[in-house]
DNA sequence: ATGAATAAATTTATATGTAAAATAGGTCAA
DNA sequence: TTGACCTATTTTACATATAAATTTATTCAT
């Protein structure tokens, strides 16, 4: 793989290993503080026209697709703490999330039997029907908002992305005490 | 730069170009939707570490932290609508935004002499030494979180988003009336 | 100069998000 | 069985975010 070059008295190629002088690190964080703006500038292109678009069609928050997303996938329903879990979020603010859907007439509500303190998240008819609809306009927008990049380009980010967000899976985890 | 292949009857390369028949659509598709979920996914892993440790060691949100280095920018100070618009949000968070870290110690405001509405926001003497040391955090948790990534792959990632989000610009403009 | 339109910032109402406390139901050892 | 502990969910208090209404100040045509 390693591509034909002159020699280099420097490693400035593979500078995953720190402990290089300064300028070096620098030139390394700069690399991640561009790369981290990036991120949340493409985030926020993205998220706020999706948003806007499934609140005007749909009344819908990205936050609320997200819930109707996850209902979608079990038909049998889902309780709140694995609402909270599959979405990464707390379990208080999927608390809130279902109180509202349901207000919206698009999730219900069964109880389990065999242990009352719990119970099963399901879609509504409606709540299934808006979905369907929805996921089709979330596509629509992304695939809107990415028209003129070419695929190629679309997939190596994804492969980069997704080979960072496994590389990245806890590291900052040994910092406990300060 | 094309690297050795075989000879291919589907152009499965470049399909930047659309008019495909459906099935190559839902491939595209399913590559944006992809992209789409590692992009949540890199700025929800990054994001949230950068949040706690800012919050544990100087009490400050990301949404703080933002504010901070916008004042930092601008020794003279900037203006509400100023900061509203650089830092992409409503009037109605900066103004609490402020109000908060006007609270905490770290930023003051100057009357204009010119226009009583108006005034300018900036850093007290402890704000700018707050911002310094949390910037140091700010660095040292994304350098942490990105700490076996290449460097290569970082700046190839950042390349292909910068691509995106010029490409991007006010793209779904065109659909005022549905 | 005065009144209408504009502009800067705040306030209000609401949604989303968290962490921590509270509620209520389950489990299990003695 | 009963008391101690665990678990599922909700509630509370708060921060962050928006859009829309409001307040206050400026500008400008007449």
């Amino acid at each position: 793989m390693r591509a034909v070059q002159s020699v280099q008295t420097k490693d400035t190629q593979d500078s995953a290993h720190f402990g290089d002088d300064e300028s070096n690190l620098t030139v390394r964080q700069k690399a991640e503080t561009r790369f981290w703006l990036q991120v949340l500038n493409v985030n926020k292109l993205i998220y706020g026209d999706l948003n806007s678009a499934l609140n005007d069609r749909f009344g819908l928050s990205v936050a609320k697709f997200d819930v109707l997303a996850q209902l979608f996938r079990y038909p049998d329903g889902v309780s709140m703490g694995e609402l909270s879990k599959n979405l990464k979020v707390s379990n208080g603010n999927v608390s809130g999330l279902v109180t509202r859907l349901r207000k919206d007439g698009l999730v219900d509500r069964q109880v389990t039997e065999t242990d009352r303190r719990s119970f099963r998240a399901s879609l509504t008819e409606k709540g299934r029907k808006v979905f369907d609809e929805a996921n089709k306009l979330h596509r629509q927008v992304v695939s809107t908002k990415l028209q003129s990049v070419p695929m190629s380009d679309i997939d190596a980010v994804t492969s980069g992305l997704k080979a960072m967000s496994m590389k990245t899976k806890d590291a900052f985890e040994e910092e406990e005490e300060i």
